[in-house]
DNA sequence: AAAACGTTCAACTCAATGGTTGAATGTATA
DNA sequence: TATACATTCAACCATTGAGTTGAACGTTTT
């Protein structure tokens, strides 16, 4: 922004819009219902799990994007996609986050090429050592996710902060990561960099649902 | 995000950072330079006109999000787009504010002065009348870049030389002049000034990254 | 008219982001 | 080894965004 109205600027900051408009997981589960066909505010507020007021905001910053439109009928809004190229950009953020998230598959299964290494810790050695102390168990997920429910002692460092925090890690003790639940990535990744950095890690067999389903300890904030 | 990480969610919420990536302006100029090749910070920095460490950050953003990869050569850390499919999803972007945002009609049309006098080429019909030697290509960007790989048989005509080569251009048939992208200021300016002098000018729809990713012929100095 | 309903608006809180600055890191060069 | 250089980090501020709540708007029904 920062500058003058020079052309070139405008046309990305117009650019910048849409793709804000596709930076959200709640919009981008709306565009996903309304690929589906025409809904209403109410109906979509439903099926995303929203209240409706942050609804239909959201439907109007869509609006405002582009991406959707509206018409009126009866008491009823009906929303729609304006332009089914809007799922084409829809779907080229799947691909790029698939080849992504297979990337740092590769990487971390490039990086661990020891087969000891790879090994997962299960759920009861890792209670059973928590408990002694012997080990820093590590919430790699997003802090919303920590706070509604993590494995009781476990610290929060979310991916993108794994960096900064380092020097927080004792190093003297394995490192135990844990994120989603098995196709979660995070853990991988994680225990992939605390590796490089020379600290002893490894990821836990499953993750928190597991966890929970098991009866183990899971503690708020 | 609220609520827990049901793997829907979790989908949507990576899609989410990948579109959150391309929600600034900054970043998505960042891309369109890093389209034509591997570049470093600093001449980012430059390009953009953005403080380094503030396009250090931006970059490691669009790294997060798998958007582009780094690589160190020395002093310097180059950065590439790590997918090609990146394009696509920038390309979409286009389309879509195109199709639905006047804004950027206006903005365009404003731009450059005569709109239809500017009707651009698409790329298949130029590489078939470049083949039949029926125009001459004006790739306008810097040596440098033009050094880096350009349409086979283009010509390097910088903006700021244009003037003093005018008269090494054919005054026969037409001149389709290309540089960065689709809104990249100097095509449009050339195209604008060879008219000026009597010549038939169009500019390419694309610039040369499209050219490229659709495998058409690239040459380099 | 009045009442009921679906949707939007306005005002607010809280977290996240873009940006700056100066220090820290890591790599080549003297 | 010391120095310069390219990049990143850390701390901070201003702005924006998601989300909530209660009131307002427009349309249909009574």
């Amino acid at each position: 922004m920062s500058r003058n109205g020079e052309p070139k600027q405008a046309l990305f900051e117009q650019l910048a819009v849409i793709g804000r408009a596709l930076g959200s997981a709640a919009r981008l589960e709306l565009l996903d219902f309304l690929a589906q066909g025409e809904r209403t505010v109410e109906e979509l507020a439903k099926a995303a799990g929203l209240s409706v007021a942050n609804t239909s905001k959201h439907l109007q910053q869509l609006k405002g994007s582009g991406l959707v439109e509206a018409r009126r009928e009866g008491k009823h809004i009906h929303y729609r996609l304006s332009d089914d190229r809007a799922l084409d950009a829809v779907r080229d953020l799947r691909v790029l986050a698939e080849a992504h998230l297979e990337k740092v598959g590769d990487l971390v299964t490039n990086y661990l090429h020891s087969r000891d290494a790879l090994e997962p810790v299960p759920a009861e050695e890792l209670l059973d050592r928590a408990q002694q102390g012997l080990v820093t168990v590590v919430d790699v997920r997003p802090p919303e996710e920590y706070a509604q429910g993590h494995i009781a002692g476990a610290v929060n460092i979310p991916l993108d902060k794994l960096k900064q925090q380092l020097k927080q890690i004792p190093r003297d003790r394995e490192v135990v990561a844990y994120c989603r639940g098995p196709w979660c990535v995070l853990a991988y990744e994680a225990v992939a960099r605390l590796r490089k950095a020379g600290i002893s890690a490894r990821r836990l067999e499953h993750g928190l649902p597991e966890w929970r389903r098991s009866g183990l300890p899971i503690e708020q904030s």
